[in-house]
Order: C-alpha cells, then structure tokens, then sequence
DNA sequence: AATGCCCTTGCAATCGTTTGCATGTGACGC
DNA sequence: GCGTCACATGCAAACGATTGCAAGGGCATT
C-alpha cells in the first residue's frame, strides 16, 4: 500500500538501528520487508548480481548486515543442489580402535581442512568405523557433500572402486593399486620401503623384521617393497619376522612384544609406521635391547613425534603439504568436471639416530 | 491409470533388480512411483512411523535399499530445521600459524569427532582464521549446525560472550573467566600453573621463567597461577623472564632463543604448552644449556609427543577424554533445551625427565 | 442393512532460497 | 505525442522432504 517510498523512511531509520519486527529466525523475507523491496531484489542484492543497481546492491547489503542477516544453507544447497562442503572421510575398516589415533591422519586431515577451507568450502568430517556394504553410496547419495576426500583405504578398496564407476568428485589418499578406478593421491610405497630397507642392509643388517599389517594397500605395498629389497640383495624375508601390527600405539607395542617373545632373531626392523616404529623401540627397550646399536628401527611417515622420540626416529619421509594441496587441488577440477589422474607425492629417507 | 495394482507388478520385478526408470538422482517420489504408494508413505516408512504397517514399511525400506536410495540431507534439514550436525569450530584469532598446528587441539577434535559420531551425528570442522565482526553470529545464524564446539577461546572472549546471550547450544573448551555467560569445559589453569611451579620451586629453581603469549586466556591464567605460585613462595616473577610465546613450534623457538640471547639469567622454564616447552628445550640444547641439569622445563597439556621428548617432558596432565565426552554431553543437553553450568576437568602434575 | 469406528493412505502446505519470465517504468527519438 | 527500448523489479515455480488433516475402505455392532 505504502509503495516503495517505505524504503526511504526505512533507510533513514537504519540510521539508529531498525529493531527489526521479527520474532524468532530472520528470513531473507523479513530483510526484504525492511528495505521495502522483494525477496528477489535481496536474493540478487546479496549474490552481487548486476541486474541490481549498485547503490541499492550496497544499501541492501548494509541493511542485512546491520540486521545480522545471513543466507539459510539448507535451503540454499536445496535451491542450487550443491552444498559448498567436501567431505573427509575416513575408514577404519580393520583398525583395532575406534579413535583416530594416528597422528599422520589427524595431521593429514588439518593440512586437508586448511587447503579446503582457503577454497571457501566447508569442511565435513565423516569417521566410519567398521564400514558396512553400501556405506560410500550412503555418504554419497545424502548429499551432504560436493566430493569426499578420503585419507587411507583402509580395507576398502573394492568400495572405492564400485563407487568411483558412478562418483567422479573423489580423490583418495593411499597405495597406489593396479586395479585402482579412483584417483589416488600417495607416495611411491614400494619405492620407499626399499630406501628403508636398502638403508638397513647397507648398515650391516640381514636379520630384518616387518611390523604392520598388510591389509591396507599402503601397508601392503611397504611389505611388498621390504621383500623386493631383501631378495634384491640375496636375501630372504623370514616368514616369522613378519607380525601384523594395526595403526595403534598399543596393538603395535603387543606386536612387538610378541615378535620378541617369540624367540625369533633379528638385527633391525622395518615398520609400516612412525607409530608402530616408536612402539616397538619402547618394547625393545624393555627386554633390555638398545636402539639402534642392538637393533635398528626404521619407520615410515615422518609425523612429528619423530623428530622427537628416543632416539630420534629414522623414517621415510612423506611431503605431506604438497600431498594435501594436491587432493584438493584434484578434487576441485573433478568437481568441476575434469578428469584427473592419480599422482605421486616424493618420499625420501630421513637419517636420524635409531638406524 | 494403472492404480495401485501397479504395487504387485513392481514387487514381483523387484525380485530381479527392479531397473528404477531413473536418469538423473533418485528421489523419494521416484521410491514412490516404484512402490505404488504416496511420498507420504515412503517417507513414514523409511522413518519407521508405525501408522504404516509393518510389512508395508518393509517391503518399502527394503525397495528403498535395493535402488540405492538415500533421504537427501538439504531437503531434510529444511523441512525439519535441524540439520543433525555438531559444528566444530577452532578460533585462530592471534596465532602465528594459519595452520592447526598444536597437536593438543588435533587430539582434542578427533576426541570430539569420536563422541559425535557416537551421537548419530555429522561434524563439520571449522577452522576461523583471524575472525572479523560477527564471525561466530554468521556461523550460527547459517544454520549448518544444530549446536557448537569451539576449541580454545583463542582471543575472543567478547564474541563468545557477546553470541552466548541470544545462542544456548554452545559449548566451549578453555579457561574460566569470571566473567563468562558461556558455557566453559576445561583444567583449573591457576591450579595447574601453581602445581607446575611449585614443582619446579622444590626442586631448589628461584629464577623461573613465563613462555607464553597471555592473551588468550588459558594461558592468561596460566601466567597468574605462576605469579601466584611465585610470590606465595616468597620469590618475584621478574618481567624480563616473560617471553610472549604463541603455540607454534617455530614462534615459541623464537622466542626461546630471544630469551636466551637476552642474557637474562634463569634456571627454569614454565612453558604454556609442551609444543612451546619443547621448541625451548631445542632451543637451550642447541647454546649448550642442558635440561634439567642447567634448566629445568615444565610444559602443559601432555600431549603424546611430551612422553617421547628428549629428555622426555615433565607436564600437566589434563584429562582430555573426559574432557572431550563431557563437553559433548554438554552440549547435547544444552541442544535439548537443558541450562548446564561450566565445569572443571582434572589436571596433574606429571613428573618427566625435563625437570 | 445401516451406522460408526478404526486403520490405512494420500493431499497439499510448508521449510527459505534462487531464478526464468513477465511486467512496469522512464527516457529517448521521431 | 507515441512507439520503442532498456533497465529495474516482482511473480511464481521450483528444489525434495515431512506432516496435519481429511478421506477412503473394511469390519463389527446394533
């Protein structure tokens, strides 16, 4: 009735805060009732569309602001059907616990959300413990996410493949498998177990021990790589040096232990982890052997408890920033319908005190 | 045309994969047609609403299953304003870093991503770097989440306070402050402060120093609980022995080697955080200065690399599991409508090689 | 056989935005 | 003075689910 002359008085009024005749949630109808003008001028106003002119553009915006108005997301990812969110995930499909306890995943999922969130994406964190079939298609179908990023295969690399026939948005990072239809984001494992392994037989050592279980592509590929550079050098990988030890402080220590037990000779071991590496230097330190001088300990990831364990730990190290920046990376030209390929991150040597 | 004879049909090819006559996503309707029944039933069906029959409702999920559908999250929030999500947000309002670079904050969210989780809940990580006016309203009012963690009060007490007033489901880790409307989880800071430099008075140390960047307010009243500590014991915290460390590795080396260069005399060091203890125990090794033997340092949080340090570190202990599962509880009491009241987590001294 | 009741099911409105299309307004040129 | 055009704005239909209300059908009771 009063016609859009209301939008001058309302405007002056701004001047000395317009309580805003509003009960509960504010609504981009209520902004437009305010500035006497429709939702379809606000909506286009606060996107920056230049359909409006720029000073209305500014004097809606101030006034949404000055009211503390902001867009719903549900009904704007409902409207657009997409989210602004990526999805981290991770599996633990054989793990021992339920924590994520590995600091190489806690550290890969803060280097992840830093690149993420830099994109003006949010960041959903989704842990699936004990992965039951059809678990990435219901992550997937919610819609909750725009793409996943996933961090380790766990024991889930035929989910990843049937998934990725149909998803394009989803970059994993793992052990590159023959057989892999999705797009890893790794380092070369076999390459790098070698480095560790060579490094150890270069020490002297022959009696040479593997911790980790080889379920997990990553792991399996480590153990594939220990093998090649035992029998490389003449060799041989004595089937009882071989212990499955999980990602876990306290699985790794038992392992460890038992393999001690066990009765078994030898002179160094290769670990599938820093953590595991660094268990299995305290449960050799409680039999009374000393590290590296009785035997030599070398771990794989170069978390930053490494650097700092006693002895410093002599591990493979992984460029995780650059991993980190390159999923993203790759899974934002796939979101915008690119296809990419899988790619490998460097791994080299770290020397410290504990080989 | 058909009417609900179609049900029958449809059934019985369901048997054989029933290829839903879908291109695009599947949508409850699509559920629907291939049923031969309303929306409105399939959705009372997948939601276990007994007005459907029994064996309506399992034949229904069980189609539902079969074609891959899954309820969208967009639509569901939106109709039902909830969105099933616990946001958790770190502050970064002063921190060198853009980074999450301290691992007590990673081990804190992957505990709360745990207890979330348990719930039946989403997480969405979000990281708010140097926050402008309005930043936490903006979180809130975006309606990702049903409720909040924030992690670290970092510098914005006010914000905190300031949203508390209008915004109940929120839950916040650090230190109490008096002046708190929020709801706080965390140690007694002074308490803990105190033990640590009592420990260090005790073993004979007069000149003690402070590392630590006190604006943040765990810290702040760590810094009080040293000058309380100090002059109960008789002795004074001279000024030029406080050094303004943030919690990073590369910042806290800063400022350790500041002080060191200085020349200003010490024989211990109360650090904020292990991160900050360990960088300054780096930092005196590398003038030559031993620990403990020619300074004894004391950090706080005992996060898992303090167990492993050189020499390994002596801390504060806080009880972060519990801490993590009582702020989610918290939480979810506050997001049933229940007022709850701050509460206190233990914090013990730990006594290590460093001191 | 008629009435009433309950059980089952569907209609249609709603959540808050976005956007294609249509309409209204003013200016300008002939 | 009128036609034309461009610019500014609003109407209304989506997006996909949930749910109060109402109606249909079957059965039992009188």
């Amino acid at each position: 009735m009063k016609g859009p002359t209301h939008l001058v008085d309302e405007l002056t009024m701004s001047e000395t805060v317009p309580v805003p005749p509003v009960k509960g949630r504010l609504k981009m109808s209520d902004v437009a009732r305010m500035a006497g003008v429709s939702t379809s001028t606000v909506s286009r106003a606060l996107a920056g569309n230049p359909l409006i002119p720029k000073t209305l553009r500014d004097e809606i915006t101030a006034l949404a602001a000055e009211a503390g108005y902001v867009v719903d997301q549900s009904a704007r990812s409902l409207r657009l059907r997409k989210t602004n969110t990526v999805a981290v995930v991770i599996p633990l499909g054989h793990e021992a616990s339920q924590l994520i306890s590995d600091p190489f995943f806690l550290e890969m999922l803060g280097r992840l959300a830093d690149e993420i969130t830099t994109r003006n994406h949010a960041v959903l964190l989704i842990k699936e413990i004990d992965p039951q079939a059809g678990w990435l298609d219901r992550i997937i179908q919610s819609h909750r996410a725009d793409g996943l990023l996933v961090i380790g295969q766990s024991n889930q690399h035929e989910a990843l493949n049937a998934a990725a026939v149909q998803y394009r948005p989803m970059v994993v990072w793992g052990g590159h498998l023959p057989d892999s239809s999705y797009c890893v984001v790794g380092v070369n494992n076999i390459e790098g177990a070698k480095q560790a392994v060579d490094h150890l037989i270069a020490q002297g050592r022959t009696r040479i021990a593997f911790l980790g279980e080889p379920s997990a592509p990553e792991v399996g590929l480590r153990r594939l790589g220990y093998e090649q550079a035992l029998s490389d050098a003449g060799l041989v990988a004595p089937p009882e040096l071989s212990a499955p030890a999980h990602f876990t402080t306290a699985n790794a220590y038992e392992a460890a232990k038992a393999l001690i037990d066990s009765g078994a000779r030898f002179d160094a071991i290769f670990a599938a982890s820093d953590v595991i590496a660094i268990a299995a230097i305290r449960a050799l330190s409680e039999v009374g052997l000393r590290t590296p001088e009785d035997v030599s300990v070398v771990g794989f990831d170069d978390i930053a408890i490494a650097r700092q364990s006693l002895p410093p730990l002599t591990t493979i190290h992984q460029d995780l920033e650059g991993g980190a920046k390159q999923m993203v990376d790759l899974l934002f030209r796939r979101m915008d319908g690119e296809d990419t390929l899988s790619c490998t991150i460097a791994a080299d040597l770290i020397r410290r005190g504990s080989s």
